[in-house]
DNA sequence: TATGAATACCTAAATAAATTAGGTATAGTG
DNA sequence: CACTATACCTAATTTATTTAGGTATTCATA
């Protein structure tokens, strides 16, 4: 996330979204996953990251699935019960997002 | 600007953008357009207006017109010829973020 | 073979942008 | 005459992020 961004309160619902599609991924796998979807255009910083995942992890939106790659840990994400339902409403909430721009992009101009 | 809010940092594109179509509005006019044009989705508070505008009034982007209605005043702002320039590096921005969030709300699934 | 880059996790202080909750005052409505 | 709408404003707080660290493993390369 650069610049002084538009995106902002928009990590939330992106990163569920992409659970949502990708089933599980890990911290780190989120970043470059978004940095290569979005061609750089936006870039998650780590300290806004992991804290949000811990958060939605207390929230129950978010269960763990622990991997061990050699003698490194990897903490694979999901969408819990509760997460998936919360996702169609994130996903919502991003299509009148972009339905609301639009309005102040083209104008009705009755 | 409502619920736990997507809209974070639109606010000074949409406001630049709305003076970029209508001319000139004065701030109370802001938040009920906005409300007007978005069907009560998006609720501007004046305690995030009124610094806005004076901060870009602060940056050269935008200037005032006093106007005086019986014995009340009101601010109408308009965009200087440097805010005209800057206008349109913000409706691209609100466009390349519509174009952002399509890419996680319809995935390339090759 | 050691040095740096990439992978992979994390936190805390500072900053930015909003909300919340006030304030003043005039004009119109029931 | 009271209440709502119009019209401006600010300060304290909250929220979401950036910035700037930290640890440790794995891989490539000079």
């Amino acid at each position: 996330m650069n610049k002084s961004s538009l995106y902002k309160g928009l990590l939330e619902p992106i990163i569920i979204q992409l659970l949502n599609t990708n089933g599980k991924m890990y911290g780190y796998e989120i970043t470059q996953r978004v940095k290569e979807i979005t061609a750089g255009e936006l870039l998650i910083t780590e300290g806004a990251l992991y804290p949000l995942l811990h958060k939605l992890e207390a929230e129950g939106l978010l269960e763990v699935e622990i991997e061990n790659i050699g003698n490194r840990i990897r903490k694979y994400y999901l969408l819990t019960k509760n997460g998936k339902k919360h996702s169609s409403l994130a996903i919502d909430e991003m299509k009148k997002l972009i339905t609301t721009l639009s309005l102040f992009l083209n104008p009705k101009t009755v």
